[in-house]
DNA sequence: AGGAAACTTGAAACCTGGTTCATGTTTCAA
DNA sequence: TTGAAACATGAACCAGGTTTCAAGTTTCCT
């Protein structure tokens, strides 16, 4: 999960030195492995030190507090999301092929990172206000998509904000049950190409 | 949240007293508050007992652990969302009448018990089996729903299991954002249309 | 009425794990 | 080279909440 630059946590702990930045990104990646097994509750700050191989103490360097990695993390994450559904879109196509395309870029991302999906659902209950921003502005960002495709003739022209939050609750439990807890039972393909047939369509019959 | 009966929970815990059964019902009230309010882990036992009236040793005469009381909650309240659903399907209706009347009366219910919610949702950390069992029997009950449809003509004939999953993920993210988050910017019936007509029509252009 | 089982009580034992801190080591700019 | 700031270390502290328990009280069946 290393996204290069650790997400803006300025709180007065920045490291000031390379070793420093080193062992930030180490505690980092080491608490994405624990809180993705054991979830926030039962991680512990020393199951994250002793991953991270940095003694106890250390961790106090750079984090005020077990929610405050957490924080950060979700935030690291979130980036994360962010940047493969951007690399995902790179390729111009139309609104509906665009809407797949990004769904399978989503259930490859959710199968791969299994724990990025984990810890940003129990940021709902431990960092809520992250939780809220990391799907206003996934929201956002579908909502541009459709009004671009409604620009350009190829969707209808009173899509919403409820529209572009079905999709993306579609998107998030298509991924749980088939990326997450599938064994791939229905490759991403296949799934993100039954979504995007009924966004396409919808499910009556045709007329 | 009284559903009558408290649901099944085999410990050899079973009160067999009318007192007994009181007790029990009032735990498990003040402990949907409790949980509501503060999340599983800031929720505390003697919270509990404070909102129930009863002493703190009492709580282990009906359960054996915090976990115990939340398990039991969140099987008492997925047996609660059912119910309400199958009252909203009362009445026969057309198939996407049906789903659409189903997402009414679930946003409206999401509103009317958004600890309901908080509560189901945690339980993807907090107890995982009874999470996934919730999800799956719901996706479950829509696709039986989405089969009899194609049946009776109305939808097309080949609907899956990820339609279902799909158009559960849809409801559950727009409960989420207008009946939980929401302060009524967009009424219940309101969002049941849009979603209702998606599913009808798709999102592209008509044709 | 009588007594056994069910239930209640709340103080205190007990644990777990987050956080602090005093001491030592490494980095890096001058 | 040098010294001040940054960083590392892990034992010990400590708060908070779960769980236990021994001593009552209430229920309910016969």
């Amino acid at each position: 999960m290393d996204t290069g630059t650790p997400a803006a946590a300025d709180t007065n702990k920045q490291p000031r030195t390379e070793r420093g930045r080193r062992t930030l990104r180490k505690l980092l990646d080491a608490a994405a492995v624990e809180f993705g097994e054991r979830g926030f509750h039962d991680a512990s700050i020393s199951g994250i030190t002793a991953r991270a191989g940095t003694a106890l103490g250390s961790f106090y360097t750079y984090f005020d507090s077990k929610e405050a990695i957490f924080q950060a993390l979700v935030r690291d994450m979130s980036e994360a999301v962010k940047v493969a559904a951007r690399e995902a879109l790179a390729e111009p196509a139309s609104a509906l092929e665009r809407e797949r395309a990004a769904l399978t870029a989503f259930l490859r991302f959710a199968a791969e990172h299994k724990e990025v999906y984990r810890i940003i659902d129990e940021a709902e209950f431990v960092d809520p206000e992250s939780y809220r921003q990391h799907y206003e502005t996934t929201g956002a960002r579908i909502l541009d998509r459709l009004r671009e495709g409604a620009r350009k003739g190829e969707l209808r022209a009173d899509l919403e904000e409820a529209h572009a939050w079905a999709i993306m609750g579609m998107n998030v439990f298509l991924g749980l049950r088939y990326a997450v807890w599938g064994e791939g039972d229905l490759p991403a393909e296949r799934v993100a190409a039954i979504a995007g047939d009924l966004l396409a369509k919808g499910i009556a019959v045709d007329r």
